[in-house]
Parts: structure tokens; C-alpha cells; sequence
DNA sequence: TAGATTGTTAATCGATTAACAATC
DNA sequence: TAGATTGTTAATCGATTAACAATC
């Protein structure tokens, strides 16, 4: 009933938007949903869905469709929601802030651990019940918990530097909102780049391309 | 030497690292580099450099390779940076303070002109010399300075709303923080979704598939 | 049983890579 | 001219869509 065939990239992209769609569904109370159906809520096609769940197994049922909260529990698992991976964070400033109130780690597999900062104003500051701590602090702090992943919300100049630090002292996981690319084909660890400019500046890419079309037609 | 053939959804979407790349290059001082060269800094293949880029006409020289500066100004235009889309942001709370905080809105080709807030506690604030209005002025505030992109930094409950209520109002374009699927399927309207929980449940199936691929191993 | 809808194979489409002639 | 490297075509690969037999 679990892992099964091949995965491809695009498959995992899209887990998470099946299960907060499958999530909203199960707030009113749906409890069974074809692919048909599902396909139009979510812009995709009815046979990519059914290609897409039955590479982990058959979870659906021939003549009646899925069962939502099933389903919605089964990809939360094979995205391991129900485990739980520990994070730290670095940068306090606007944007880890930010992130550190903004997200709820817990329901997406994680918990934060800790916060570090180089700024000494910051150090000392409590964001989430965690203290914020100096960046000097890090190795001894990952001898002592052992975290697995950490969230990068430095400037770009420092992201070479603390990177490799953190993959000295065992990190395996990125959350990488710096403006470095940390690139992905280092062997030892998993890189997430979540580039906000790089999307911002797609948009102004299809703004244009959009209203000069419009102009012309 | 510019606008030409087809320019796929995949193309478009590295445009930015391109960007990027060639202006950190700039910043030390390279002013020629081959695909080849290229390729292993950015973790591409040189062929499909040659291809993207070969999207927007010759940039580069046969025996030569491309000049970095012409290549950077040719990309940044190609991305529009080199205009000027007025924006405003809704919700200023924790992560909407941050992105006006954090993000360079001027060097990605647009402009922030407003910002706006349902909470009475944050309206009258002060963020980048721009004063939190309430959400109530939206309607006015676009007749009079016809924005054309509203950054959405809202509570997924509110986003189907207000989105229908800027729409309405003439605005064309969506960067949209909030997790609630703003679909791209209104020919209306141009969206790009940035989806941090996404994200991160993404790096959490990543996580869990590289330690158990190493305890196999 | 009849109707509905999945699971799965085959066909299509698009994007990436390889190869090489053109040319600086 | 000789060497280098692009522009571009052809080959490959992967992902999406279509179709339908299996089955609830």
C-alpha cells in the first residue's frame, strides 16, 4: 500500500498541493473525490492525478473515486508530516523573523530548535519562546542537539561560509532563502532554494509579455 | 538581436539565475565567459545554455563565447527590470513587513506605492516611508493611481476576497504569499504563487528519502 | 447487472542533450 | 590559418495526455 515505481521530480513538487488541497476538502466535510473532480479544483488534468497517486500504490477504488481523508493522510506520510525533523534557524532579522512566527514548522514535519544571529543587537531577543543566540555558538550547539536541518535567512555574502560550517558540524537539509545558490550536487546534503526575487522577477518577465500581448490583440 | 522564436515556460523561469549569475560575475570583474564555463558554475548543461539563450537571438560569438555586461543588460531587459510596475502589498503583518523590508522591489523592475491592512492596530505604521492604510481605501486608492501588482501577504481565508475585489479594481498581476491557490487559469490576470509551506514539506520528503537512501547504502 | 471510475499501457508532447557545421 | 566556441539541427529523454481494460 506504501512506496512503490519510480517518483519523478515533478511528482514530489506536486504532493504538497494535493494534500492542502485534500486538507480543504476534509474542513467541509468531503469524504470521497474523483480524479475528474479533484482535477478541476486544482487546474490538472484527471489522468495526471490518477498517474501521479498510483506511484505510491492504489489508493483509490475503481467506480468510486478516493477517499479524501485517507488519501490526505497517506501523502502527509509519504511526504513524512507525522515524523519529525529538528531545525535551527540563522538570521533573526526581517525575513527569519518573519519565517519563524509566519510558518508552522510542526505541522510540516519540523520543529525549530534554535535561533542564531550574528548581530549583537538581536542576540537575547525571544522569537517564538526561542532565545536568539550567537552565530559563534553553532558548532557547540549541534554537538549538543544534533539538528538536521537549518533555515538560511542570511545576506548571500555570508551564505558560503556558514554553509560550510554547518555541513561540518552534520547539517543535511537547507531552507535556503538567501540569494546564493547553494548548488544541489553536493553529494552530502539536500538543498531547498526558495529564491523570492528570482520569482519576482518571473512575474515582471509575464507582466510584460502580458500586457503587450493584450496591447496587440 | 532581441524578441524571437519561442520562449518556453522552462526557459523563462531560469532567466533570473542567469541574471543573477552573470551579475555576480560583473561584480569581480569577468568580462567574457563560454557556456562551458558557465554550465559549471551554474550546475547546467553548456548545450542548454546555448539553447535558452540562443531563445532571444545571438548574444554570444562563435569562437569567443559571450560578453558578460551585454549579456546581464540584454537579460535584464528581456525580464522588463528596465521598467517600472507600480505595486502594492496587502497585509503587513510579520511577513509582509518583511518582503517590503527585504525585497529590492526597484531592482526587479517594479515599485511599491501602498500598502494596506484590515487590522486597525497596524494601520498609520510606517514601512519603507509608506503608511499602512486600511483595506477599505483599496477601491479609491486604485482609481487614483492605477496600480498593476498586488503582493498578498493575507490569511489564506481572506485571499478569494480581496483577490476578486483587485481584480475589479484593474489590477493584472499576483505575487501571492498566501497559501490559499490563486489558479492561473483567469485569462484575466497573471499569478505567480509563492508557496513557502510547499516548500518546505517538499524538503521534508527530501530529508526523509536521502537518510533512509543512506541507511540503506 | 449497469454505471462509474480507477490503474495502466500506449501515444504525444515538450524539454534536454548530443553533435557538428558555421564562423569569429 | 588554426583553434575555439557559438548557433542550430537531430536524437534522446522524461513528463503529460489519451485511451481503455479491469473492477468495484
Amino acid at each position: 500500500m506504501s512506496d512503490a515505481k519510480q517518483v519523478s521530480p515533478a511528482v514530489v513538487r506536486r504532493l504538497p498541493r494535493y494534500y492542502r488541497f485534500l486538507g480543504e476538502l476534509l474542513k467541509v466535510n468531503v469524504t470521497r473525490i474523483s480524479s475528474r473532480e479533484l482535477s478541476e479544483k486544482m487546474g490538472l488534468t484527471a489522468s495526471q492525478i490518477r498517474q501521479d497517486l498510483n506511484c505510491f500504490g492504489g489508493f483509490g477504488q475503481q467506480g468510486y473515486g478516493y477517499n479524501v481523508e485517507q488519501l490526505h493522510d497517506e501523502i502527509g506520510k509519504i511526504l513524512g508530516l507525522d515524523k519529525c525533523i529538528d531545525a535551527i534557524l540563522i538570521g533573526a532579522g526581517n525575513l527569519g523573523r518573519a519565517i519563524a512566527n509566519h510558518m508552522s514548522f510542526d505541522q510540516r514535519g519540523f520543529r525549530l530548535i534554535g535561533i542564531f544571529d550574528q548581530n549583537p543587537a538581536l542576540i537575547g531577543d525571544k522569537i517564538k519562546g526561542i532565545t536568539v543566540t550567537s552565530t559563534d555558538n553553532i558548532e557547540t550547539f549541534c554537538k549538543n542537539h544534533s539538528p538536521v536541518v537549518a533555515v538560511l535567512c542570511i545576506p548571500k555574502t555570508a551564505t558560503k561560509v556558514i554553509s560550510e560550517k554547518l555541513i561540518k558540524s552534520g547539517i543535511k537539509g537547507f531552507w535556503n532563502f538567501s540569494h546564493y545558490d547553494l548548488l544541489d550536487n553536493n553529494p552530502d546534503i539536500i538543498v531547498e532554494n526558495v529564491h523570492m526575487s528570482d520569482s519576482l522577477m518571473t512575474l515582471s518577465y509575464k507582466v510584460h509579455e502580458f500586457v503587450d500581448n493584450n496591447n496587440k490583440h
